[in-house]
DNA sequence: CAATAGATCATCT
DNA sequence: GATGATCTATTGC
C-alpha cells in the first residue's frame, strides 16, 4: 500500500476534494476499500450542513486542519465518516457515503453479520461498521492514522456523475453528491445510472 | 417490488 | 425536549 494522501490533497475546496476521493483507498486496521461515493458539505450558506451554525464542541474539527476525520453519531444509531477538506479556519468536509471493499472481508463480514459483498459498506452507516470506526476517532489525524486514505494500488479511469444530497431537508437541490457511474457499490436511494 | 415503522442517543436549544 | 447527512425488518401489492 502506498503512502497516505498528503494533507495537501485536502486543503482546497470540499467539492473538489469529494470528487478526488472517488477512486482512493480508505484503511483501518486491515480493512479498506475504495471510495466509490462522497457528498460535499459546505460552511455558511450550506444550512444542510453541520458547520452552517458555527462552532460547537462537535463541529470544531470542521473548522480545524484539513485531512482529519470528522465522525458524528446519526439518529442514535449509526456513524458517518467525513474528511475535512478547506484551509484552517474554514468549513468544509466530505461524507463518504458508500466503499467498494478492498481488504480484510471476513472481518467487515463479522462487524457487519452480512455475507453479500454488495451489501456490506454500500452506505455511510454501513460501512463505518464495516471498518469499525467509531465516534471517538473524530478529530484523528487521516495522514497519520489509524484511519488513512491511500492512491489505489492501480489507477483505474473512472467516469464521475452528480447529483442532489441524500437523507436531507435543507438545501436539498444542491449537486453536491459525486459517485463513480456504473459502480455496483453505491448506495441505493440513488439517481444513479 | 414500494412504502413504512421503529430503533436509539449525542448534540444542541 | 426536539432533532436527525440511516438502516433493517416488515408489511402490503
Amino acid at each position: 500500500m502506498q503512502p497516505p494522501l498528503p494533507r495537501s490533497f485536502y486543503t482546497r475546496g470540499a467539492v473538489q476534494v469529494a470528487r478526488a476521493l472517488l477512486g482512493k483507498v480508505v484503511a483501518h486496521g486491515q480493512t479498506s476499500g475504495t471510495i466509490v461515493e462522497t457528498e460535499a458539505y459546505l460552511g455558511p450558506g450550506d444550512d444542510a450542513s453541520h458547520s452552517a451554525r458555527g462552532i460547537t464542541p462537535r463541529t470544531r474539527v470542521i473548522f480545524g486542519p484539513p485531512g482529519h476525520a470528522y465522525v458524528y453519531l446519526i439518529y442514535g444509531m449509526y456513524e458517518c465518516l467525513n474528511l475535512v477538506a478547506e484551509p484552517e479556519g474554514v468549513p468544509g468536509c466530505v461524507l463518504i457515503r458508500a466503499i467498494e471493499p478492498v481488504s480484510g472481508l471476513d472481518q467487515m463480514r463479522r462487524r457487519r453479520g452480512v455475507a453479500r459483498i454488495e451489501v456490506l459498506a454500500n452506505g455511510p452507516g454501513k460501512l463505518t461498521r464495516a471498518l469499525g470506526i467509531h465516534l471517538r476517532h473524530s478529530g484523528t489525524d487521516v495522514t497519520r492514522g489509524p484511519i488513512t486514505v491511500h492512491p489505489p494500488a492501480r489507477d483505474t479511469p473512472i467516469e464521475i456523475a452528480v447529483s442532489t444530497r441524500i437523507g436531507i431537508t435543507k438545501c436539498a437541490d444542491l449537486p453536491l453528491r459525486f459517485f463513480i457511474r456504473g459502480n455496483p457499490y453505491v448506495s441505493r436511494g440513488s439517481g444513479a445510472s
